[in-house]
DNA sequence: TTATATCATACTTAATTAATATAGATTAAA
DNA sequence: TTTAATCTATATTAATTAAGTATGATATAA
């Protein structure tokens, strides 16, 4: 029941180039010692986030990551659902064929409820959300 | 990002005990049938549900256990929160002092409403509920 | 051409989960 | 008194997943 490290990371991934977006391409190196997360494991982070349209990159000296769409564009729901192999409360729900008592169980909707509760509340919050909280410094 | 197998067998249990609950104790090897569960894993599962007072059990010959409260004062919430070891999306809710960042992480509150969204539709499901759409049978 | 940075796999380690096994003690109906 | 059943507690195993590391290839600015 706990999100893995890689959807937590994810999101601070792409918070922090919302946060410094008008810098040009950010490096992994400067990400990893902001967020204390190594630039290798970045990198891991970053493949499906490319893939999946939310990030842009540049190689070679001077290049770095940007983010591919708006801020407001980018929802925690988004990021979750890339990187939890699972993303429903239980495996039934995707794939009721994994349990023969699927037809007439009756948990199942209710797990189900409670997945899509989690889900409209993780929708409904995106990147811009979380920078507005953000503390103006110095 | 998934339930464990303690929490989904547990509702199980406490729900086949709401279904026979009028015929005396239910002995373990009973249910272990009914939700194909083993009997020792059953035992594993009904000790932490004793001792948080939703099943009373009967020792010797035709012993075995009951719902110690009526299923609608059982949700669903309140299993998942015995059998889950950490009910939160993120470890740093409850325990910020894990987390050097916490204090003024901007992604914290949006994981702690998350997680709250989905306690609310937990807690506002009863077994009462599930037995609702039970279908009638012979 | 050199240094910087991303890109792509593979591998390793650690932790957790799920379940079974072991070895009894206790209780109470028949 | 026998037997059915729960109760207690720990240990073990097997499987899976999570977390992180390692190695090296590729691209490009200067």
């Amino acid at each position: 029941m706990k999100l893995t490290t890689k959807t937590r990371y994810g999101v601070r991934l792409l918070l922090d180039l919302a946060q410094h977006q008008d810098n040009g391409p950010i490096q992994m190196s400067k990400i990893s010692i902001r967020q204390n997360v190594s630039v290798k494991y970045l990198e891991q982070l970053v493949r499906p986030l490319k893939k999946a349209k939310f990030v842009n990159s540049i190689r070679g000296p001077k290049g770095g990551h940007m983010l591919a769409k708006k801020p407001k564009e980018i929802t925690l729901g988004d990021i979750t659902r890339l990187f939890e192999g699972q993303t429903e409360l239980v495996d039934c729900i995707s794939s009721p064929e994994n349990c023969p008592m699927s037809d007439d169980c009756l948990i199942r909707p209710a797990w189900k409820r409670a997945t899509q509760a989690l889900y409209k509340e993780l929708d409904s919050t995106t990147i811009a959300d979380l920078l507005e909280n953000e503390k103006v410094e110095h």
